[in-house]
DNA sequence: ACAAATTTTTAGATTTGTCTAAAATTAATT
DNA sequence: AATTAATTTTAGACAAATCTAAAAATTTGT
């Protein structure tokens, strides 16, 4: 498989998980910053390889050997980003662009070696999960901190936008994975929230709180 | 720079090194398993990006800004080698392959932090030197093991060939880096020699002494 | 239901990197 | 010095991955 054709299984594979619908192929070339007639052309080669579904017109999906291919390549992103992290001294903004490429190498032993290294992480810097050698991974029960009501809470355990532009406010204001975060009062006027965080206050908008996962209640 | 390019900027290097002669189209095209018609069309291309010099039928040679780009990719190279074995439990033989993919991973804090991780050594697992973030470094004061007199010696350093078939074969013959070797007799016959190795006495052939450095004698 | 808007695909061109076959140049031998 | 051999370069083709512009299919709005 070509680098090309890896992050298309990859992008096909993100933008398949939210619906069950087929996947646009206007929605790929948009998040890829790409043409969609590039991803006609892309997709056609994939479907040539079995690699995805696809009748004309009719949007795209993976097939099983797409799936467990697009499940290899994010358990190595995944893996290199807690290198990254916790060997390399890498904030959590700064690994995306790096496990971009090291997601690509090639070398099963490499990637079984790196696991061990790390002591076989189950979830990346940002909170997301890490499937096993053979794909299978479990989504940690999570709710958006948007989502739960006044007075409860819960262990800050995700973040759903990873941009650095977002991590890098996080850091900012004493945001991070781990902090025990409770809502005290939700502003009726725009939906910002006073929160406890790790026993300080503050108020965050209904925006960041839109994009915090916290472990969820029972 | 693609990664082709810098396959090539790298093997012109290495080519180089040899003799104070320009370096012969065919011996890339060799080096690289590609045909020699390939190698003068890349040549073009990296003579356009002043890379290196070139003239018609007249060979090539690395510019300073060519000779700077292939020690980068060298020391990327180097330091990834000791990665995987000091790092991953990979053997001296398995980490070439691998070590050929990470050289191209673009990211100036990764090779840095990388560096420290390994606390900045200065030699690859073959006994190559890694070249510093300029492009310094000292080649060790090294000769042949198979051109030292009788009933002298010094420590293994390092090895000329560094194949897998040879890393295997001295690894089955339980020979490594920093053993002491003391050439004890030299046989008229085939050339092949006596040696005691860390106390133990065994034979070996020329050939094998002609891919062995050791530690330079006063 | 039909026209308009949107999405998707095709057609044709471009860049990178490779190849084969043929031509040009240089090197080696008589 | 002339012929032969080896090396190197050109010419033309091809696959991968991309683009622009135009055509086809689908979806939306009235
Ligand atoms: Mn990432
Ligand atoms: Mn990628
Ligand atoms: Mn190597
Ligand atoms: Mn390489």
């Amino acid at each position: 498989m070509t680098r090309s054709e890896e992050n298309y299984i990859k992008t096909i594979f993100h933008l398949g998980r939210k619906g069950t619908q087929e996947v646009a192929t206007n929605a790929i070339a948009e998040l890829m910053e790409t043409k969609p007639s590039s991803v006609t052309d892309m997709i056609k080669r994939l479907s040539e390889k079995d690699l995805v579904n696809y009748k004309r017109y009719q949007g795209v999906s993976l097939t099983d050997l797409g799936n467990k291919t697009a499940l290899n390549i994010i358990r190595k992103h995944r893996l290199w980003e807690v290198f990254l992290v916790e060997k390399l001294d890498f904030s959590w903004d700064e690994v995306h662009e790096v496990a971009e490429q090291l997601e690509h190498i090639k070398s099963d032993k490499l990637i079984d070696s790196l696991d061990r290294l790390l002591a076989f992480p189950k979830f990346d810097p940002h909170g997301d999960p890490i499937p096993d050698k053979n794909g299978g991974f479990k989504e940690r029960d999570r709710e958006l901190l948007s989502e739960v009501p006044v007075n409860t809470g819960g262990v800050c355990v995700g973040v759903k936008d990873s941009s650095a532009t977002f991590l890098k406010f996080l850091d900012k204001n004493g945001i991070a994975l781990g902090n025990r975060i409770k809502v005290i009062e939700i502003e009726e006027f725009d939906g910002s929230l006073n929160i406890e965080i790790d026993g300080r206050k503050m108020q965050i908008s209904h925006v960041i709180a839109s994009n915090l996962y916290i472990k969820a209640r029972e």
